[in-house]
DNA sequence: ACAAAAGTGTTGATTCTACACCCATGG
DNA sequence: CCATGGGTGTAGAATCAACACTTTTGT
C-alpha cells in the first residue's frame, strides 16, 4: 500500500554540510577528520542528524555552529542523497546544505578542537560515503547560481577590493575574467559602494575598499537581474 | 552528541510529485483527490512514501507509474520539506521532485481509477499540508530551468508545430514572447528537426512540425549554451 | 473572395569582448 | 627613480528587441 505510515520505513536523516571558504589561495572548503566510528580518522564534511523536534535548516544551522561557532550564515539546502548503502552503519539518507563563510571570522578555537580545516578545491582529500559526490554538486551549483546572480559577498571580509572581488570570481568559475569588463559590469550594477578608505596591504597605491550594498540588492533582485561573466 | 545514530530520531520520507502538463489551455499540474485519511476528500499532490530499501529518484518513479502508468519520464529532484507538523499523523520530511509529461500520453484510465486530474495552474484547488508551497516553489524551478536551458520538450507530443512550442513557452514564463524573434532563437540552436509533414489542425495553410534532435542537444550542453528569451 | 494562421528580415539599440597605457606610492 | 599593482575608455562584433506584410488554402 502507497498511503500507509509504516514505521517499518522510517530512516535516518542526516545534514551534510559544504562550507565554502574564500582566501589569497583560492576557494575552499571546510572539513573534518572524524573522530568516531565509522570511517574515524578519514576526512568528511561537517554533519549530523536531524532530531526529531527540529526542521532541516535548523539542523544545518546547529550543525555548522557547532563546528565553527558561526551563526547568520548563508545557506542553501542542495540536495538528498539516499543510496541504500551509502552510511554502512543504518540506512541514512542526508541532506545536503552548502554555506559561503569568509576564512578570517570563522573561529579557529573550534575548529581546532574539531580537528578541522581548510582544503583548496583542487587538492582535498577523498571523503568517506559520498561526500565527494556532494561537494563536486555543490561547486556546480555555487557556479550556476554566480553566474546569475551576485552571491558570493558572503566569502569576502566586510570590506574588500575590486582585486578580492574579481579573484573571489575568478576562483568560483575557474575561468579567467578581463578586469576591465569585470569592473564596469560590476559596477553598473550599483550594488557596492565605494569607500573613502584604502587597503595598503595590496600595493603602494593602495586600492579602494567597497561594501556590499544589501539594499540595493534586494531591491534588484525582485527585477530578478542577471549577472553575465 | 552529534554524531549517534539513535533510532529515536528515525522519521518517515515520503516523495511528492509536481507533475507538469501543457495543453492548449496552458501549464497544468494532476492533482488527485486523496481516499484515505488524513484530509480524505482534499486535493494534493501524487505521492507517496519511501520504501526503506529503495532510493529516492527509484521510489518518484514508482509513485509516478502507479497513479499514471508512466515510465522513462523527466524527473528533476526539488527540495526536502521538512516542518515538524507538516503531516499530523507522524513526524515525516518530504522530498518534492517535478515531472514533466505530456498530456495526451498519459493513461486516462488509472487516472480515473485513483481519481486524479489535471488543473490549470491558475486555478489549482487548495491543496493539503505544504503542498500549495511545493507546486509554487516547483513552477519557480521550471520558469528558471527553462529560462537557461531549453528544457520543456518533454511537455510536447514526440511532433510538434512552432505555434505549439512558443505557447508552452509563454506557458511557462507566463509572458508574451516576439514570434519571429522566438524562432529564429529557437533555430540558431539546431536542436529541432523540422520535418516534410504538415499539421493541418490548426490552420488552411498548415504548419510544419517538429521534432526534438537530443543528440544535437546533449550535444550542445556540453558547452553549456544558454537560452534567453 | 476571404478568413485565419503560417512564415519570413531588417534596423537601431544594447551589450559584449578584446585590448594597453598612465597613475600613485613606498621603498 | 623605479617597481608594483590600481585604475580607466574605446571600437568593432554580436546579440537583442521591436516591428508588418505576404502566403496558403479550406470554406
Amino acid at each position: 500500500m502507497l498511503n500507509s505510515y509504516s514505521s517499518a520505513d522510517k530512516v535516518l536523516l542526516a545534514v551534510d554540510c559544504i562550507i565554502f571558504g574564500f582566501d589569497h589561495q583560492g576557494l575552499k572548503i571546510l572539513l573534518i577528520k572524524r573522530d568516531f566510528e565509522p570511517e574515524r580518522g578519514k576526512w568528511s564534511l561537517i554533519g549530523g542528524f536531524l532530531k526529531r523536534d527540529e526542521i532541516l535548516d535548523n539542523a544545518a544551522i546547529r550543525i555548522l555552529n557547532t563546528y565553527t561557532g558561526l551563526h547568520d550564515i548563508y545557506m542553501e539546502q542542495l540536495h538528498a542523497y539516499s543510496e541504500i548503502d551509502r552510511d554502512p552503519v543504518d540506512r541514512t539518507i542526508s541532506v545536503s546544505y552548502y554555506a559561503l563563510i569568509n576564512i578570517e571570522n570563522h573561529n579557529e578555537e573550534l575548529i581546532k578542537n574539531y580537528h578541522a580545516e581548510w582544503f583548496s578545491i583542487a587538492d582535498a582529500p577523498n571523503l568517506i560515503f559520498d561526500h565527494n559526490e556532494m561537494v563536486q554538486h555543490a561547486i556546480r551549483r555555487l557556479r550556476y547560481r554566480t553566474s546569475i546572480k551576485p552571491i558570493g559577498f558572503e566569502l569576502l571580509p566586510e570590506k574588500f577590493t575590486m582585486r578580492q572581488l574579481l579573484e573571489l570570481y575568478e576562483a568560483i568559475l575557474s575561468k579567467e575574467l578581463d578586469k576591465r569588463n569585470f569592473i564596469s559590469k560590476i559596477n553598473s550594477l550599483e550594488i557596492l559602494n565605494k569607500l573613502d578608505e584604502k587597503d595598503m596591504q595590496s600595493s603602494r597605491k593602495g586600492s579602494y575598499l567597497y561594501t556590499f550594498n544589501k539594499e540595493k540588492y534586494e531591491e534588484k533582485l525582485l527585477n530578478d537581474f542577471v549577472l553575465n561573466l
